[in-house]
DNA sequence: AAATAAATAGACAGACCTGTCTGTTTGTGA
DNA sequence: TCACAAACAGACAGGTCTGTCTATTTATTT
């Protein structure tokens, strides 16, 4: 594998787990057994890889939610397939919760550059849920149950917030 | 105001503001015009401090959010005056969100013990709407749905989410 | 085989951070 | 007035971080 991508795979393991601040470049090029100054010759700045790291796990995180709820069949069936798709993803990535949410707190309000790429994937996700349903307003209700599923999954560690969300959808979608 | 006092009165300006990991102890006692020395005296670390805050803002928040619904008679008004407290607090504090969910991603996921004042503080909110409604599913239904008001208006930098949330609520209550 | 490009190791600058320490000054109560 | 505690200023240790630099080695291409 190339050094580049070698560590964006580093990058995407670690940035999820630890957190991007608790992440240093020096570890990132260590574990993927890069160089320095090969890492900046392909990325500019740890901004720039935080970018293509967002981009990347973005790409993954909607593979995976397609595939997961492929089988369904029917909008009703396919919504809440996407809430036991949160629940593999808490059990299989130990209820680190959103990279995206989570880089919010962590970069300064005015980085707009960040910003933009995380409000670009919620719109995204927002919309994934429009796509399914013709009531614009239960598929924002949707939306801000889904948000909260995983928010609070995170903070309590915990799938209480995601069953529960989900039986709540299974009664408010027709 | 003695120097501990001075030192609370900053870093609850400075870690609401700044976040966590971006503010440091030197701007700490720079800003609340305190020597070194005098802040360790009464703190025995950052993490100290940090929860020190964490119990300031708790109280705080909860302050001002039942000042603000006082006026409400019903429980239902007194619930969706909770999310006019929303606005009102995203217009004071420029849309920086949740100090408490801010947190929970700048923390290393073992640190229970800024962990453990989180999920208190947000218990304590949903015990809030439990307070006003029998209906236990509808209250968890709705704290759910206030906890995205939160963190969707930081992410969107708008208050959409709060109104949108709100209205929903509007219909779901009796 | 020679030339060019890409990757390597790792020192270094310059800036931050937390927490400790020394020594001085201020304030208060006996 | 004397003693004691509290706050002061600020240097310092020891560690972190990002990003730049030199100099060497490996690959690839012509």
């Amino acid at each position: 594998m190339q050094p580049r991508e070698r560590i964006l795979e580093t990058a995407f393991t670690l940035f999820h787990k630890q957190g991007y601040n608790s992440t240093g470049i020096n570890q990132i090029i260590a574990d993927s057994n890069v160089a320095k100054a090969s890492f900046y010759q392909h990325f500019k700045s740890k901004e720039d890889l935080c970018v293509e790291f967002l981009n990347k796990r973005h790409g993954f995180w909607f593979d995976r939610l397609n595939k997961f709820t492929s089988k369904s069949r029917t909008s009703k069936t396919k919504i809440l397939a996407s809430f036991d798709f949160l629940i593999a993803m808490n059990e299989a990535e130990n209820f680190r919760g959103c990279s995206f949410l989570n880089l919010l707190s962590e970069i300064p309000s005015d980085n707009t550059k960040i910003l933009n790429v995380i409000q670009r994937h919620k719109n995204d996700l927002r919309e994934y849920f429009r796509k399914y349903l013709a009531d614009k307003q239960l598929a924002d209700h949707i939306y801000l149950l889904f948000e909260s599923a995983i928010i609070e999954s995170q903070l309590f560690k915990s799938q209480w917030p995601v069953t529960k969300s989900k039986s709540i959808v299974n009664t408010i979608i027709n």
